[in-house]
DNA sequence: GCAAGGTC
């Protein structure tokens, strides 16, 4: 028997091939340069030992698009599009190549099995395979066809994976597909109207050739952007009051925080003052002490939007950058995968053996040392598994300083310490709190006295410190008050949105997936609908993302549209596509009703913005006018 | 010239 088995991406196929071959694997070079074939033996359940040919693709191998010639810019009007047909072709050259592959592959093969990663996408790609291989070998189908389930590389759990095959996922591929068809007649159909739009009635909008696209996540995106900068914008300072007292103890002086939030009513605020004044005069008692051990907890191991938004906050990296520096470590085989969701280590990683790798290192070797020596503990387990991938993690260790960019520098670092402090106890303190009563109202003051830093010795990108240490209060003193003051403050403006806060949102509201969010993010920024600044006092600036006056434009006239409550350009109408494919995936939905429903709502939001197109354009030059 | 999703 010879069996052909497919992975999603070469290191994964390498990986498979190595493990299920026991060492014995001779390797061919493919017609693609990252792509190789190996061969091998394997015995597997039922058939015996089988010769095995294990290779890989690069991703999708198709894309969905329409016919040029019947539906190309300007041959049709763009709502035709929810109705066009809609044509499978490969992407990209490198994927006719490796359709040939695995089609020549195929041809002497009695099975397929299919290596893709445990998710939807994967599932997709797996039957994309299954297309590939059936070329030449008709007996391949959907049924037959084995997949192999897997959600990490080590050694027993890929031998069971490959003795024990499930089949593909059609539900899965389902939900794909309904994706990608939504995304495409959604995205081709508004980015035609808006950009013909604006070329006509913006001169400097045609001269430019700008693009006004549209997709599914771009305008969430920018949404977030957007909305963030009006609320900056319409800010309007709220005053209110408080009281404030000090304390004296020996010749040290105590500032005490009033237990109540601040009040917006100046009377309310007065009468309580004037109240304690009464009852208290410049006396108060203490009331409670308390003193208890805290921790300052260690972080869950690094998921990819963890990773980009550390690195934008603490080396003002884009999430793209980080992104690209963190693939070039991967593929140098410095750090293990870096798209994932998962928190949480699979028990069986051996974590001790990853550790040890790090000891030689001067800058944290000695530390790394003192965890193999006993100090080493438990990462936390976060509740995210995304069954394919686990948390971003070093492999080996290498001199950073030597490596080739400075982004590469920081992003080893970053991930090498966060997976050491993953392995160290949490950082140990003792928090004393102590409350004292003025009248009838109650004052308290803390400190902090931290004792062991553990983690944080080599996770320093933030700090924890100990405070000045509480005076000795005993219960039931009185102490006299130096200062009780009624104070007013205003209340402050939120900031502009930074990058970090940008993606924490998306991945909230499912807007992208950890290995497109960066790019959406760059879409925006390409398409000026924002840009970056830095902003902020010159020795603390921060950099912000704003909307240009083309992002506000847009933003504010689709909310002026009013789509029914699901405007295109808040986060919701992504949601519920994403909710209406997990139920396809769960059977309870099929792929007809998903996309008739979502075409039509498409549709519908589509001809309201075309009838209503004179609002975005007023709303352009309104914000251009404005700012003039 | 257009989307979002994989990966190199």
């Amino acid at each position: 028997m010879k069996i052909l088995c497919v992975a999603e991406k070469p290191s994964i196929a390498k990986s498979v091939a190595y493990t299920l071959g026991g060492g014995k694997v001779t390797v061919r070079n493919s017609s693609v340069k990252y792509v190789k074939n190996y061969d091998f033996t394997f015995e597997f359940p039922g058939v015996g030992r089988c010769s095995v040919t294990m290779t890989s693709v690069l991703g999708h191998l198709t894309e969905m698009t329409i016919d040029n010639n019947r539906y190309g810019w300007g041959k049709c009007l763009p709502i035709n599009l929810f109705d066009s047909t809609i044509i499978v072709k490969e992407n990209g050259n490198d994927s006719k190549k490796l359709v040939q592959n695995i089609a020549n592959e195929a041809r002497l093969s009695n099975q397929l099995m299919i290596w893709t990663d445990c998710d939807r996408e994967g599932e997709h790609i797996g039957w994309e395979i299954l297309n590939a291989a059936s070329k030449t070998n008709s007996s391949l189908t959907l049924e037959n066809v084995w997949r192999a389930q897997f959600s990490h590389l080590e050694r027993s759990h890929i031998i069971s994976a490959a003795k024990n095959p499930k089949q593909l996922d059609r539900y899965a591929i389902d939900a794909v597909c309904t994706r990608m068809e939504l995304d495409l007649r959604a995205g081709f159909s508004f980015t035609r109207f808006l950009t013909d739009l604006f070329k006509t009635n913006f001169q400097e909008i045609k001269e430019e050739r700008r693009l006004i696209s549209y997709g599914g996540c771009q305008f969430p995106t920018l949404g977030f952007v957007v909305d963030r900068y009006m609320r900056v914008k319409e800010f309007v300072p709220e005053e209110f009051w408080y009281i404030s007292i000090e304390v004296k103890k020996g010749n040290r002086k105590l500032p005490m925080s009033w237990s109540r939030p601040h009040l917006f009513d100046r009377l309310a605020a007065m009468l309580l003052y004037e109240n304690s004044l009464d009852i208290a005069k410049d006396e108060a008692e203490i009331v409670h002490i308390i003193s208890k051990p805290t921790s300052n907890f260690k972080p869950l191991p690094l998921t990819t939007v963890q990773l980009q938004k550390d690195c934008s906050k603490f080396f003002k990296l884009s999430a793209k950058e980080t992104l690209d520096a963190a693939e070039k470590l991967y593929n140098q085989g410095f750090i293990s995968y870096p798209r994932t969701e998962t928190d949480r280590f699979d028990p069986k990683t051996d974590l001790k053996n990853l550790l040890s790798k790090q000891a030689e290192s001067p800058q944290w070797g000695g530390y790394v040392q003192e965890l193999l020596d006993g100090k080493m503990r438990s990462p936390r387990a976060g509740k995210h598994d995304d069954k394919a991938h686990p948390p971003i993690h070093p492999i080996c260790y290498t001199d950073f300083t030597k490596l080739k960019s400075r982004n590469e520098q920081l992003v080893y670092q970053y991930v090498t310490k966060r997976f050491i402090a993953c392995c160290s106890d949490d950082a140990k303190g003792v928090k004393s709190i102590v409350t004292a009563k003025w009248g009838l109202e109650t004052f308290t003051a803390s400190g902090l006295m931290v004792l062991e830093k553990n983690y944080l010795d080599i996770y320093d990108y933030f700090k924890w410190t100990s405070t000045k240490e509480l005076p000795e209060f005993t219960l039931g003193e009185k102490v006299k008050l130096l200062k009780a003051d009624l104070v007013t403050g205003k209340t402050s403006p939120p900031s502009y949105m930074s990058e970090s806060e940008l993606i924490a949102l998306m991945d909230i509201n499912g807007i992208g997936t950890d290995a497109t969010i960066a790019e959406h993010i760059e879409k925006i920024l390409a398409r000026e609908y924002a840009s970056k600044q830095s902003l902020g006092e010159s020795r603390s600036k921060k950099a912000y993302i704003l909307p240009t006056e083309l992002g506000c434009a847009l933003v504010e006239g689709f909310n002026q549209i009013g789509f029914d409550n699901l405007s295109l350009s808040k986060p919701f109408l992504r949601k519920q596509l994403e909710e209406s494919l997990a139920k396809i995936t769960a059977k309870q939905e099929t792929k007809n009703n998903v996309l008739d429903r979502f075409i039509e709502l498409y549709r519908q939001a589509f001809m309201l913005s075309n009838q209503k197109q004179a609002i975005l354009v007023k709303s352009y030059r309104h914000i251009q006018r404005r700012n003039a």
